[in-house]
DNA sequence: ACATTGACTAATT
DNA sequence: TAATTAGCCAATG
């Protein structure tokens, strides 16, 4: 079935991305992965594509915390760096350094559902 | 149906 | 550590 099923990666996504907690972050792909497993527990379409997943942040991530989702290499979207940069300072979330290139620290800073 | 684009990643240099 | 290259997968025109 087509109709919903779109809707219904959209929402998964979303509801990945509710989960993570103040101060911590996860990577597209990481979010991706989650989600495609997720899926193929109910039994809908796996889709497994961070890109995938950036897509709908673009789209539909006004409704959630996704400056809490980072690019592998800990950058920020550079959609809204700063803005990204601003409320992961304010969560204090661990920084490589402070200026507007400021890049999380992934390695200390990723969460993933427990 | 084909080409381009993108809030990505990993490997290479 | 940074820049480059190639691979990836779905959305769009």
């Amino acid at each position: 079935m087509r109709a919903g099923g779109d809707e219904e990666y959209v929402e998964a996504v979303l509801a990945v991305v509710r989960q993570i907690p103040e101060g911590r972050v996860m990577t597209y792909g990481l979010v991706a992965e989650v989600v495609a497993d997720t899926l193929a527990a109910r039994g809908s379409t796996p889709r497994g594509g961070p890109r995938q997943v950036g897509t709908v942040m673009a789209r539909r991530g006004g409704s959630v915390p996704w400056w809490r989702v980072v690019t592998a290499d800990g950058r920020v979207p550079a959609h809204a760096a700063s803005r990204a940069l601003a409320a992961l300072r304010a969560e204090g979330t661990p920084l490589s350094s402070d200026d507007d290139d400021a890049r999380v620290r992934v390695r200390r800073a990723v969460w993933w559902p427990q």
